[in-house]
DNA sequence: TTCCGATGGCCAC
DNA sequence: TGGCCCTCGGAAC
């Protein structure tokens, strides 16, 4: 269930915790079972996130990239590992660590060279300390589709799904139908800022938790799932700003999720015209 | 027990 | 734009 914030979570836990052992690997599942020799007996560097790729470095310059897509998860054991699930791609395995990895969008081997082709080709990561707003406000403006839309590219920003898109539109107060070359620098800056905010929250706690989420949010025994975000997930439930119900449109094949009154689209300045039969001073 | 939808992304048309 | 792949939790029966 992965947006960059969790691929940067699992890059730092794995960095604190895995780096400097060495493991064996193999493929319950046998889809990754004539790479796992490859990875078989080295040492773990490294663990780097760009988006919602994870690259884990082993000596030798053999990387892993992992992308979760929708449905790959990664469990961890510190100790006994329980036995995989039939449909585990891959397992690492050390005496104090296990790894077992399912349903991932990709499960590959890398060169050093592939791995910077592959990063090179992403957009800007907001979690990345040394992202430059700058490319990421200029990749957005070429865009002439929806904000929306945009926010999806991972060309564009990386790391962004749709629940990130959903809240950091909301909170940057933006319409998602904003064509994106509209997109003037102050929306730009509140919609980093959101981002950042809403990443670096998420990537800390493990989950996205807007910061004006509704009062439910993770404490009433029994809450929905919808009652952690701000829009995500809460189509005709009151807009916790302004309690208009919340909208659900398809766009894309996705589900947008937006707050009416609070995302209006802005009203275009009125050209100035002259009124008919009118003089001008 | 079965079915459906989901925080992605690729491909063909 | 729609179809498809990957897996699994929870809703529906």
């Amino acid at each position: 269930m992965p947006e960059g914030n969790i691929i940067h979570r699992l890059a730092r836990v794995h960095r604190r915790w895995l780096v400097g052992r060495r493991f064996t690997a193999d493929s319950p599942q046998g889809r990754f079972a004539a790479e796992a020799p490859h990875l078989s007996g080295r040492v773990l560097e490294d663990v780097r996130a760009h988006g919602k790729h994870l690259f884990h470095h082993f000596e030798g310059g053999v990387r892993l990239h992992v992308h979760l897509g929708l449905f790959g998860t990664i469990r961890h054991f510190r100790a006994q590992a329980t036995p995989p699930s039939p449909a585990c791609r891959l397992r690492l395995a050390s005496p104090h660590a296990t790894l077992q990895l399912s349903g991932p969008q990709t499960c590959e081997l890398l060169t050093p060279d592939a791995e910077a082709a592959l990063r090179a080709r992403l957009g800007e990561d907001p979690l990345h300390a040394d992202a430059s707003r700058e490319r990421a406000f200029a990749a957005l403006r070429q865009v002439r589709a929806p904000i929306a839309t945009a926010l999806l590219d991972q060309s564009r920003i990386s790391g962004v799904g749709n629940i990130l898109r959903a809240e950091a539109l909301f909170l940057a107060r933006l319409s998602p139908h904003l064509p994106a070359s509209d997109l003037r620098a102050p929306d730009f800056e509140r919609l980093w800022t959101a981002l950042r905010q809403l990443l670096e929250d998420a990537a800390r706690d493990g989950r996205i938790v807007p910061p004006h989420a509704p009062p439910t949010a993770l404490t009433l025994p029994g809450r929905r799932r919808e009652d952690r975000f701000c829009v995500y997930d809460r189509e005709d439930l009151p807009c916790p700003h302004c309690a208009t119900p919340v909208a659900r449109v398809p766009l894309a094949g996705r589900s947008l999720f937006f707050c009416p009154r609070c995302q209006a689209p802005r009203r275009r300045a009125a050209r100035a015209r002259p009124a008919p039969g009118r003089a001008r001073p």
